[in-house]
Parts: structure tokens; C-alpha cells; sequence
DNA sequence: TCTGGGGTCCTAGGACCC
DNA sequence: TCTGGGGTCCTAGGACCC
């Protein structure tokens, strides 16, 4: 058996736990650059804001005082988000962590000794107590079946949050109640293939053929057939693997034309991307560069292009990836463009502490290199943007708008700042 | 005027090998 | 008239997730 563990509405109700009084309001949390609108509280659904609408299409709301709003703050929702985590460690035999608000639980074995729905509601008191956020769980025997279960527990409000999908009857139940767009790993374009054919719930699907809908869809539908009927085919990760690829990219605060603004942010992508990859102990082979004008535009001149290149040798070297990345950036740059947006992705990432070395070429993760990297981080990881390179810039203009933030709470990068000015 | 930022997996097709 | 059979690796693009 495994459990699903989801937050509610988890960026508001993280606004909200320093917020009290905006309990039953109208809340939502914004994209960076204050773009799309990424939670959204109940009450804010009952006003018709639908999910991932651009901010300026329901502003109205919140200038008549309707609607509360905030920027995203990752910092924030991050620290919240490893005290439910580690909450939930404490609780369940194995735990896989499955995104910033959710995780499965393998309960193999549990269903002898306990009663889960009562294990469920343990949970969920558990972590109010203790976090202050809201949560529902699902719990049945295969992670789809799971995720349906915590489905049905955030939109029906009789189940209190908490659905145990051990008896069969409650499952084919439930499957007929559910839409099929709504299964896990079912998305739009399926979602419309599969109402051609006159399959419109969950129930419908389960009955449908496996074999056949794998050849004609793919075996990832193949497998989400099974998992309905209870076969599971999607295994329990406890340790995370390790990352294929490391991106980072944004959306200017506005656009750009000039190349040495668009410089100065690619470097600061590479840096920030390389950071990560270190983080990840990796280091990367592949490196490439995108850009692009805003691709929503009706009456603008769209570009977008990317660049990459394979080193011969691995890094994890800021200097390195970020002097690669302008020569790419310089590779896809035209003139004459309004730039909406770039980033910087690495791939074919190793371990740090097994690598080949290409004899031929310069080894790019000498010592040196690495205890440069080592003090940087320690410098950075005590005081933000501690150390910067020129190229990163010092004004940052086109750095994202960030109209609605709120203060660090429960992380010290503001504060400490303001102290030691 | 105004539309995020990450990721994963799978497949088809091309290039190449013997 | 008429040209095999078995592989691997890589990449781009599609679909999906949060």
C-alpha cells in the first residue's frame, strides 16, 4: 500500500501561516516575474481564477480589494517545505519525495497492524500540529490509485482529507465518479484522443485493453491502465537519483535588445546553474544556451534559438560554463529583437568523484578549480551574492519583478543584510 | 502593456557499425 | 528484374508532471 501526501493550495497556505488573517480569504501566489497565477486558495477558485491565467487578467479582483497577492518566495515555501518532510520521515517506514508539496508513503506492510484511514487522519492532525499547513491523504495500492485517492480527498469534502481505497468497492466507485483527464499521466492531448473513442472516466479506462491502448497511445498509458486496476508498475523511489540535466532560466523584467544586458544575465545563469550542478556533486559535458521574444505576442517579430556545445572534458567550473555560455549566447543573438527570456541548461552530468579524463585536453576540475568553486560556495552560502563576477552585472536591470513579496520569515538572507548595512 | 521555471520519460529516425 | 540482417548510439520533439 503506499499513501499520497499533498499540501493544499501549499504556497498560500505557507503565506498564510505568517498571515493569519487571511484564513477563508482570497489568496494567490504568483510566478516569478509576478507572471501567472501558480496556487490559488478556495476562496480564490470560487471567484473563477483558474490555474496558470496570467496575473493581468484578474487583476481586477485585487484592485476592488477581492484578492490578496503574493510573489512567489522560494525561500520560504523550500523551508516549509523540509518540515513537512521530515514530519512526515518520522511517520512512515519509507518516504519519496515527489515534489516541493508532495510525497508517496510505502506502507508494505502496515494494513496488518494499523487501520489506515485512521493512520491517514494521524498524518494530516500530525502535520497541522506541527507545520501549521493543511494536507490531504491518499491511500491505496499503487501510487496512480493513490494519487486518486488524495484527488477524491481534497474534492470531496465528506471524506474530511483523508481516502483509503483498500476495499474494492470504494475504488470502482470512485474510478466511475472520476473524469479520466484527471488520472495521473493523463494530459490534455490524451485526455482529447481518449474522448474520441468514448472513453470519458477513470472506470472506462481501467476496462480498456492494455495491450492494445499501449501500441496505439504508449507504454506509459499501458502502465497507467494497470496501475488502475491495482498493478503496480511505477516503483517506490526512496533516494532521489541523480539529475540528468540543471537548468536555470527567466523572464527579464523587461525586454531586451542589446546584447550586454542579455550577456550579463546568461552569466548569471551559468553561475547560478553551475552552483547547482555543485550542489548536485556533478559535473557537466553538455552545455547550451537558449533565447527567445515573447512567443504570446500577436503583432511582434518571434525568434527564439539555442546553441550548445559538448566539452571534452567535464566541469563544474563558474568561470568555465559562464565564458562558454556568452560565446553561445553570441552564436544565437540577432539584433533587431525584443528578448522576452533565456537560460542556461547543463547535461551529460557524471559524478564528481568518477570521471574520465580526455588526455588530450585540459583537465577543467583541477584542485585548484575546486577549491576556488569550495570558497565561493562557503562565501555565498553565508552571505547572498557574497562574491559575484563582473560579468554578472551590479545594476541588473532586467532582473524579475517581484512586486508582492514577503519577508523571510524563517530565513535569514534579508535580515542578516539589513544588520550588517 | 501585461503570459514561470523547473524536470522526467519515451519514441522515431538518422548515422553508423559489422 | 534482382542488393541482408542485426545491432548501437545520439538527438529532437512530444507528452507529461509539479
Amino acid at each position: 500500500m503506499y499513501a499520497l501526501v499533498d499540501c493544499n493550495c501549499f504556497y498560500v497556505s505557507c503565506e498564510r501561516l505568517f498571515r493569519p488573517e487571511l484564513n477563508h480569504k482570497a489568496v494567490v501566489v504568483l510566478s516569478n516575474n509576478d507572471g501567472c497565477v501558480v496556487a490559488r486558495s478556495p476562496e480564490a477558485k470560487e471567484l473563477g481564477i483558474k490555474m496558470a491565467v496570467p496575473f493581468f487578467e484578474v487583476r481586477e479582483f485585487y484592485d476592488r480589494g477581492e484578492l490578496h497577492v503574493f510573489s512567489s518566495n522560494y525561500a520560504l515555501y523550500g523551508d516549509i517545505s523540509s518540515r513537512v518532510m521530515s514530519t512526515l520521515e518520522a511517520l512512515a517506514p519509507a518516504v519519496e519525495i515527489y515534489s516541493i508539496d508532495e510525497a508517496f508513503l510505502d506502507l508494505r506492510g502496515m494494513q496488518l497492524n494499523y487501520d489506515l484511514n485512521r493512520y491517514g487522519h494521524q498524518i494530516k492532525q500530525r502535520i497541522h500540529k506541527w507545520v501549521g499547513v493543511p494536507v490531504g491523504v491518499g491511500i491505496a495500492q499503487t501510487k496512480t490509485l493513490a494519487k486518486l485517492a488524495n484527488y477524491a480527498a481534497k474534492h470531496y469534502p465528506k471524506t474530511l482529507g483523508v481516502v483509503d481505497l483498500s476495499a474494492a468497492s470504494w475504488r470502482s466507485r470512485l474510478l466511475k465518479k472520476t473524469n479520466v483527464a484527471d488520472v495521473w499521466g493523463v494530459g490534455r492531448r490524451t485526455a482529447a484522443k481518449l474522448y474520441a473513442e468514448q472513453i470519458f472516466t477513470a472506470a472506462d479506462l481501467a476496462e480498456s485493453d492494455a495491450e492494445a491502448m499501449g501500441k496505439r497511445y504508449s507504454v506509459m498509458l499501458q502502465r497507467t491502465i494497470l496501475e488502475l486496476r491495482g498493478i503496480p508498475c511505477f516503483n517506490f523511489a526512496e533516494q532521489p537519483t541523480e539529475k540528468q540535466q540543471v537548468l536555470c532560466s527567466r523572464t527579464f523584467s523587461s525586454r531586451l535588445t542589446e546584447l550586454p544586458p542579455l550577456k550579463e544575465a546568461v552569466r548569471e545563469y551559468a553561475v547560478r546553474a553551475a552552483e547547482k550542478l555543485r550542489e548536485e556533486k556533478g559535473l557537466a559535458r553538455y552545455i547550451s544556451v537558449f533565447l527567445r521574444t515573447n512567443p504570446n505576442a500577436r503583432f511582434e517579430v518571434k525568434y527564439a534559438n539555442s546553441a550548445a556545445v559538448t566539452l571534452p572534458n567535464p566541469t563544474c567550473d563558474s568561470r568555465v560554463l559562464m565564458s562558454i555560455a556568452v560565446q553561445l549566447l553570441e552564436q544565437i543573438y540577432l539584433p533587431g529583437y525584443r528578448y522576452m527570456k533565456a537560460g542556461v541548461m547543463l547535461g551529460d552530468i557524471q559524478p564528481h568523484n568518477s570521471y574520465q579524463v580526455d588526455l588530450f585536453n585540459p583537465d577543467l576540475h583541477s584542485p585548484k578549480s575546486q577549491q576556488l568553486m569550495k570558497t565561493l560556495d562557503e562565501i555565498n552560502q553565508r552571505y547572498h551574492r557574497g562574491v559575484t563576477f563582473v560579468g554578472q552585472g551590479f545594476e541588473q536591470n532586467w532582473s524579475m519583478q517581484r512586486q508582492h513579496l514577503s519577508p523571510s520569515y524563517t530565513t535569514s538572507w534579508q535580515d542578516l543584510r539589513r544588520v550588517r548595512c
